[in-house]
DNA sequence: TTGTAAGCGTTATCAT
DNA sequence: ATGATAACGCTTACAA
């Protein structure tokens, strides 16, 4: 029994009891404050009495009756990535500022996010909100009857979402190695198909293409989006370059910070020097980018914001349904929001690349690590 | 309204209609399947009534006459920090695999722990993992009637908790450095009483203690357990020690890896040399840690695996009640289960001592930036 | 303004 | 083995 010391529960009848009146008295006076359609002196007695007994209203047969939960689920693939620990964070801010619960789900291989869709109905959750768990690809009656908020999930479908200009941060990137004077490039992205990260791929390959530059499929690697992803597809990366069978790239775009820093370490141990020889940018601007040498220079992506403002949408579709009040003005608000703005941080990954003469640099880069010293500070 | 299609959720009055029973038949079968005192013959057709109709148990009327939610609580102090996010990831899993949703809490400035107890207690939750919000210093009654299990807080109360070897931990780090000749040590902590990192400090200054070394107060700094508070404790040490404040620490051992992070970056910008000037350890092993130039030496704590044992411990704590069955084995697993063993692990941020000559370093630290070769691969 | 009655979807306690 | 019947704690009409 989770629940000790049986009897001990305050209730609102038991409020009632002490304070002399009904019980739906009590409950008047105790949910909806403003309503009050309740003599002041009763009211008065009512709230000295809960006080008393230190009552706490029971939100599950609230629930009941009311046929919500007043808790909000949010599914993410991968707890541990620090963008979606700021999402996270972000959304759970703002639910419990409103008085929402957070339920957390981790989708993967253990629990697919199926499942805890499954869960999340079964509570009555009012709402979901999904990040980067394909929700294209989902089950469609799976959503049925659910609130949803999508974070970076393709546009147009059933549910409104909120994201992040991606293909501008892949632009950003590109922009920004183009006007150091890159011509040779290389990609790094994700390994199954995640919507805000294919776009800014695509966003990347486009700016690229615009500018008169192609992206070798040979330079385009797929690996998770993590650490060890980029680590791999770096050092895969190297032996072809060092095979000769790659274009000798001398900049690299990874889809998210830690693919990037994964590259990075790669680089590291192989001893290619960054940015002297490859120059990388890496997109999100997690915490961690500032922290290695050289600096990663990034694409900022409002996470924690993100997380907040796929919450408060999600909690205002609660109050105004979409189908209720056709009234209501035109399209305010309904609409997904236009996409947070991102931003280019440059930092000490990233500079010209090495003259003509060294630019085979990659191909025969050395087995022993070789450090030059740095240039500035910071 | 958050659930549309009114009237569209089956209930279990639905399917013994379907099925030509008793609604509480359905339950029979649909609850407790092993149970089954019910003939194989009408289980079959409630069943499959339920199958046709799509049946969701409403977990929300369940938990109202069971009083209890299905659900778990774990308050925490900060998402973003590694660290929790691994504890999280943790309890998620069990909690998911055992059929229990996790509420998040992010306990801190805008909302303290007790007001996410107040939450937590009115959705009636079973049970509540608490991890550094200083569980001590609690109003008591606010655990009242709630199933607790504590990480790495003070054990001795009347709650069980899982914990690391904290101790063992800071003991580790010293050792090290002592065993690499270190005889002038630093230590960055916690500005605020979090147990687990205390527990860490007091190993640490154990150790040095025990080796015949004193750890000076000069050299023993408070800040937030953050990237930001290492790195400014970092630079007030070196400001101190440039200023001949300071008796020239060779070796530092920080609460936490973020801290340590920051003081390693504290230096990086200062032109102090890591590990030939200072060597430095952290503690916790995150990800991170191997990012790094040069990678940080520390120890490493199961952080997920803590988060685990917590959620299934706090489970198993729900199936059978502390005072119930008095009969049990007299004390078999209910007691806090030992501490979770912790190692080090030596990167390249901790090497032998300058020598003499050259122990003045910290204080005479250079403004601009200084390489110096590295020593291995890896 | 307030009390009475009904019901939310389950589980649990009885008879049958 | 199964079916009434009563909770669980609350909100919501609807009377008084």
């Amino acid at each position: 029994m989770p629940q000790r010391s049986a009897k001990l529960r305050v209730t609102t009848k038991d409020v009632a009891a002490r304070a002399g009146v009904s019980q739906p008295t009590v409950s008047l006076v105790l949910s909806r404050s403003a309503h009050a359609r309740v003599a002041p002196e009763t009211r008065e007695r009512v709230l000295k009495a809960a006080a008393e007994l230190g009552y706490r209203p029971n939100v599950l047969a609230r629930g009941l009756v009311q046929r919500r939960s007043y808790a909000l689920g949010i599914i993410v693939p991968d707890i541990r990535n620090p963008f979606f620990a700021d999402v996270i964070s972000g959304a759970e801010r703002v639910a419990a500022e409103e008085g929402y619960a957070v339920l957390l789900c981790e989708a993967g291989d253990a629990i697919p996010a199926e499942r805890h869709l499954e869960t999340l109905h079964g509570r009555l959750i009012d709402g979901v909100i999904l990040d980067a768990v394909g929700a294209a690809a989902l089950d469609e009656n799976m959503l049925q009857g659910l609130n949803v908020v999508l974070i970076d999930e393709p546009p147009g479908g059933r549910w409104p979402g909120v994201a992040t200009d991606a293909a501008g941060a892949g632009r950003l990137a590109a922009e920004h190695l183009l006007a150091l004077g890159h011509r040779r490039f290389a990609f790094i992205g994700p390994a199954v198909d995640v919507h805000g990260l294919r776009l800014r791929e695509r966003g990347f390959v486009q700016a690229l293409r615009s500018a008169g530059v192609a992206l070798e499929s040979a330079a385009l690697r797929r690996a998770p989006a993590t650490v060890a992803g980029g680590q791999a597809a770096m050092r895969a990366l190297l032996a072809d370059a060092a095979a000769g069978g790659l274009p000798r790239p001398t900049a690299l775009f990874c889809a998210n910070d830690l693919v990037a820093l994964g590259a990075l370490k790669a680089c590291a141990t192989a001893g290619v020097r960054v940015p002297e020889t490859l120059s990388i940018v890496g997109c999100d601007d997690i915490e961690m980018a500032r922290l290695v040498t050289p600096e990663l220079t990034t694409v900022a992506v409002p996470a924690r914001e993100l997380g907040a403002r796929a919450a408060r949408l999600l909690i205002r579709q609660l109050a105004d349904p979409p189908d209720a009040k056709p009234d209501a003005k035109p399209d305010a608000g309904r609409p997904s929001q236009r996409p947070l703005p991102v931003r280019l941080v440059t930092r000490g990954s990233t500079a010209a690349p090495p003259p003509p003469d060294d630019a085979a640099a990659v191909a025969r880069a050395p087995q022993r690590p070789r450090r030059v010293p740095r240039k500035g500070g910071r």
